[in-house]
DNA sequence: TTATTTTTTTAGATTAGTCTAAATTTTTTA
DNA sequence: TAAAAAATTTAGACTAATCTAAAAAAATAA
């Protein structure tokens, strides 16, 4: 089995490279709040058991075996998250740190007795996709509101900054994930936005148009 | 906060504690499946932050506040277990190991929403009582059915060993938390003992005696 | 009560994960 | 393309938790 720290390494990894196929050091070092001179000597040590590919000053990426664990990290994070938003009612915005710590539970069994109990949910609080148990999951295509044009309308469908001021902030302007909403105006000068909510307009700003995501 | 190994610790000093108020350090050392040098180590650096009473070569007494902790550690070990069995169907003999791993999610408020949602449940899957969220729990008087006399009967209330092939013998011979029972025969020559259940009799051994406790 | 055995502690290493500071490599800029 | 800047790696050190082997203390037995 791996440790605690492989694992936060390799679904940092992950998610860095989800875009373009390849973390950097730095990048690595930033996302987990520890230093360059950390991270190269667990790449060195990823790069032994497999899990990376890794050449010095190049960067890294998974490899298929690394790949299936970072994943397999990753349906545990939301599946708790959902079981404790859902189950023992806390808020979305309370949920990230716990899950953190939840997620390195080792048992597949018990992961996958969870999602059963609470019926296979396919998205966590956040609106990501959960992982089924072979590690498959698709990854629905949502814009950034700042994206869209104005008089389009879709429903809120995920968020790209996982804070709790963030998501305390929706929570208060009423724009939670299943809300359908409608761009109504953008504004030239600073690119904030207008977007009508069941019956209301709430006017946000270019940041937060840039972090949330809607379906069409 | 508190390390896993110092968790560890504490849990092991309280449980070998309760009978006779000390631990010993080869005690403690088996019970971790760890060497004495390792323990007394730990042992300074528990005494250096006042967990735990040691003078050398005396043994160790957990303080009020090293207490606590062991006692907050039992909580969230005995209430996982309950959830384990009551909601995802785990049997009793299969969640002990993955309870010990479970016990060390920090979060209190996240300990004390499951038990809420579980509606407070007063004792594990195996006969254990739970702590409240005060640490308070009401140690239930039971007997081991080795010392019971013929004739008298009781409910199956608890078990001294855990371990599963202990768990699963009792599963096997219908021998389970809740289960009344009647001692209707001590066979004198190697003190095994045949026990009335429901609709059969059963004949179990002295040591299964021994570690199968019940309430009068 | 002295000698032997058992228990416990100390001494000295080891491993995982981290750090700072210095050296090296790569990238950018002029 | 050479100098400067940025990114990355190496060197050396530290902490937590563990180990083996040796020393010391306590308990037991002769
Ligand atoms: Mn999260
Ligand atoms: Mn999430
Ligand atoms: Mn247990
Ligand atoms: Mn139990």
């Amino acid at each position: 089995m791996n440790t605690l720290a492989e694992e936060n390494y390799l679904k940092s990894i992950y998610h860095l490279s989800v875009n373009d196929g390849n973390a950097s050091t730095n990048q690595i070092a930033s996302s987990l709040n520890t230093k360059a001179s950390s991270v190269t000597d667990m790449l060195k040590k990823l790069a032994e058991k497999a899990l990376i590919n890794y050449t010095p000053y190049q960067g890294v990426s998974l490899t298929p075996s690394g790949e299936k664990i970072a994943i397999s990290i990753i349906r545990k994070h939301r599946l708790w998250e959902y079981f404790l938003v859902e189950k023992l009612n806390f808020k979305w915005d309370q949920v990230h740190d716990l899950a953190e710590e939840m997620e390195h539970i080792s048992s597949e069994e018990l992961i996958d007795r969870l999602d059963k109990f609470m019926g296979y949910p396919k998205h966590d609080p956040h609106g990501d996709p959960i992982p089924d148990c072979n590690g498959r999951f698709n990854t629905h295509e949502l814009k950034p509101v700042s994206a869209v044009t104005v008089n389009q309308s879709g429903i809120i469908s995920g968020v790209r900054d996982h804070s709790s001021s963030f998501l305390q902030y929706l929570d208060k302007k009423q724009l939670t994930i299943g809300c359908k909403i409608m761009i109504t105006d953008i504004i030239e000068y600073d690119h904030s936005v207008v977007v009508q909510t069941g019956n209301k307009e709430v006017h946000i700003s270019r940041e937060v148009a840039n972090n949330l995501l809607i379906a069409l």
